[in-house]
RNA sequence: GGCGCGAUAGCUCAGCUGGUUAGAGCGUCGGAUUCAUAAUCCGGAGGUCGAGAGUUCAAGUCUCUCUCGCGCUACCA
């Protein structure tokens, strides 16, 4: 295994057009700061970097809306979401933001390198232009009406009503989302990363030298890779955003995905003088901490740009978690389906490990997994107070009450005294194999194991009936209890820091160090050790019963909301003319198949009346097509016919389509003769 | 439809290159105990390892097919 001189550690840059909440924290920043703690506890050289990823589209589309301007948005989230991290005790050596001037520099320059080495290639393409704001609009800035929907509110990226994922091109009738003028094409030019050129180099990096990696992560980046990997846009029409550093590039700025990775750079460099030893040194060991929605990123992207740079090392690994569930919904932060770190630490102070502990047992390591306030009650109340909280206060009251608060000399142990103890080292070394793999799930089972060890030790020397007839041998017995509280303290720092440093204060001491979980005797004969408080409390269901309350009040307010989306307005009128130069029959259905290959599609042979033809249509979702044959349906015929999937489509099936997207079949009350005409 | 990941006790999860009666924590049931926030300790029950077929002396672990969940991707006149 190779060894390393020092490490850096990156935790995904959360975008500032919200807050961060538990599912961010799980699968992200949780496991970053346990494994960083882990390594700062055992005097390794260690840099953990995080920031604010302020720039891109929505955040502009959000500073619209709001009628502020983009700063005032990335202001406002970078400082709730820098304070509920520290409120957590999510520690980094620094937390920056890519607005700063530093990162500006550092992005700016790193896209000029790459530019003067000839890594990127140009593309001059179409785009649209609003003439009376006077720049190109982003695909988010142009709304139309959706070809596959008809929803006239599409946005040039995606219909946020049939979920298809559009080309700004595709819509009809677009417009400016800024003046609401229409917008004309130019053409702009455009830089891209040609990623294909680094395949072969990224199929060997990943695929041959680092199957060590996690399934999840692995898998996806050879999904990518077999695809084929094309070249990649780095620059944006836009002006938010770091300007592109090249003669007559105005109005472009650096595309988000492309600034955003620099951000971990220039974090380092803003932290330290000696960056350079932690990004360009092969004795550096770089890991960075995602979310599955980041891998490609950091897997293929961001690797491609640091090596078309050069001099830049590639991460070691990559351990990206999957998602978080709420409640058994997806976290939303539209939908404000989330727990809020900065709520959480408001409304229960001081719980800051219980959240910490709970998010890190029940981490989606392998898979989705879901977070429910009764197993966030149950934890709390089975686990920190029963066992942890618990142990410690055994130890220590009994300590208290029969050697006044004085660690006891041990006298001679017994072999069962020494078993106990020795089980300790046994389960640092499985601790530190887990953290080292990023199981840290496991790790914290083998932390909790040592109040488990203590708990038993205890029920089974049975302290409180020895003092009778035997103080000496209590003497020994609460001794050894005494160690295992101080090294469970050790154990535990990097999971529950807060509850770490209340154990310390607890047994006066000011720190032992990771090197020294496992000994015997860290604390001296004759210590005196502070007063016993208790670790955790229980949690009430009242309290547990209100967070549900508030899921389901924002629950309650969405479903309110659904109905009251406002009907589509009317459209455009047309002529009675307009009207009648669509021809639309009443047809029966009398064959129907799914296309092949597609998700959406059924191939239909109708009846129209008129004659027997084939219609494609895209209702396969909504429809078996054994349930169609033999319905009435409306047709309209006379539209231009046109190949889908390779099959001839000639007329369309109507359709009602609610808010929601959901379609629905229209056809005559009666039965009607084919070929009946809609007047 | 293609690709990736996942499916193991009521719940959350371990089970590495196939090898004795499939494990842990929580919950549950029974017992012990009282130093401790009715917390703790011991013991029991509970699984045809998503379904089916195959390879093998031997499969949760390999192969194929299928089902379901999540994600990426294509399609939606």
């Amino acid at each position: 295994m190779k060894q390393f001189k020092r490490h850096l550690v990156t935790s995904a840059l959360p975008y500032a057009n919200g807050p961060v909440h538990i599912g961010h924290l799980a699968g992200v920043y949780i496991p970053s700061d346990i494994y960083v703690r882990y390594l700062r506890l055992r005097g390794e050289d260690v840099v953990s970097v995080c920031g604010s990823d302020e720039h891109g589209v929505p955040i502009t589309i959000k500073a619209r809306a709001e009628g502020v301007s983009p700063q005032d948005i990335v202001d406002k989230y970078h400082n709730i979401i820098k304070s509920a991290f520290e409120g957590l005790g999510i520690k980094f050596d620094i937390y920056s933001r890519t607005t700063s001037p530093v990162h500006y520099k550092t992005a700016s320059d790193f896209f000029r390198a790459l530019y003067d080495k000839g890594e990127f290639t140009e593309d001059v393409s179409m785009q649209y232009y609003d003439t009376q704001a006077g720049q190109f609009l982003a695909d988010r800035y142009i709304t139309g009406t959706c070809p596959h929907c008809r929803n006239e509110r599409a946005y040039g990226d995606q219909c946020e009503k049939c979920g298809s994922t559009l080309a700004a091109t595709d819509l009809i009738n677009p417009r400016s989302a800024i003046t609401g003028s229409v917008p004309e094409m130019r053409e702009t030019k455009h830089w891209y990363l040609p990623l294909d050129r680094h395949e072969a180099f990224l199929k060997k990096w990943i695929l041959e030298d680092h199957k060590e990696w996690k399934a999840n992560v692995y898998g996806q980046c050879k999904s990518w890779l077999d695809l084929g990997l094309q070249p990649r846009a780095v620059s944006r029409d836009l002006d938010w955003g770091i300007p592109v550093p090249v003669e007559g590039a105005e109005g472009k700025v650096l595309y988000v995905w492309f600034d955003a990775p620099i951000g971990y750079i220039s974090a380092t460099k803003e932290l330290t003088p000696e960056w350079e030893k932690y990004w360009k040194s092969e004795e550096t060991k770089m890991v960075h901490f995602i979310g599955k929605d980041n891998i490609v990123f950091h897997c293929i992207v961001f690797p491609a740009m640091l090596r078309a740079h050069g001099g830049y090392i590639l991460p070691e690994n990559v351990p990206a978690n999957e998602f978080l569930n709420l409640e058994g919904d997806k976290i939303s932060t539209s939908r404000n389906w989330a727990v809020w770190l900065h709520e959480y630490l408001a409304e229960f102070p001081g719980k800051q490990d219980v959240m910490r502990y709970v998010l890190c047992a029940n981490a989606p390591e392998t898979k989705d997994n879901d977070f429910t306030w009764k197993d966030f009650q149950a934890r709390n109340n089975n686990e920190l107070v029963a066992v942890l909280g618990n142990f410690v206060n055994r130890a220590l009251v009994l300590t208290k009450k029969y050697f006044d608060g004085m660690t006891p000399q041990p006298g001679a142990l017994t072999d069962y005294d020494r078993d106990t103890l020795a089980e300790i080292p046994a389960l640092k070394r499985s601790l530190e194999e887990n953290l080292e793999n990023y199981r840290f799930r496991e790790a914290l089972k083998d932390a909790m194991g040592i109040a488990r060890l203590g708990n038993k030790y205890l029920a089974d020397t049975e302290p409180w009936k020895v003092i009778k007839e035997d103080p000496a041998r209590v003497a020994a017995i609460l001794n050894v209890s005494l160690q295992i509280t101080a090294n469970l303290a050790i154990a535990i720092e990097p999971f529950m820091p807060f509850t770490a440093a209340k154990i310390l204060k607890m047994i006066a001491v000011e720190n032992f160090g990771w090197d020294r979980l496992g000994e015997s005797a860290l604390l001296p004969a004759g210590h005196a050790i502070g007063e016993p408080e208790l670790l955790f409390e229980k949690i009430e269901d009242a309290q547990v019963d209100a967070q549900v309350a508030k899921l389901e009040a924002a629950r309650a307010a969405n479903a309110a909301a659904q109905p009251q989306k406002p009907a589509e307005p009317q459209k455009q009128s047309v002529s009675f003319d307009d009207f009648s130069r669509m021809d639309i029959r009443v047809s029966t259905v009398l064959a129907a198949e799914r296309v092949p290959k597609t998700k959406k599609l059924l191939k239909l042979t109708v009846d129209t009346g008129i004659d027997t033809r084939q219609i494609v249509s895209g209702i396969a979702e909504f429809y078996e097509p054994e349930a169609l044959v033999g319905r009435q349906v409306m047709v309209l015929v006379n539209l231009e016919p046109r190949e889908l999937k390779g099959i001839l489509s000639q007329g369309m099936i109507l359709m009602g389509e609610d808010a929601a997207g959901k379609l629905t079949l229209l056809a005559p009350v009666e039965k009607a003769a084919n070929g009946s005409q809609v007047k």
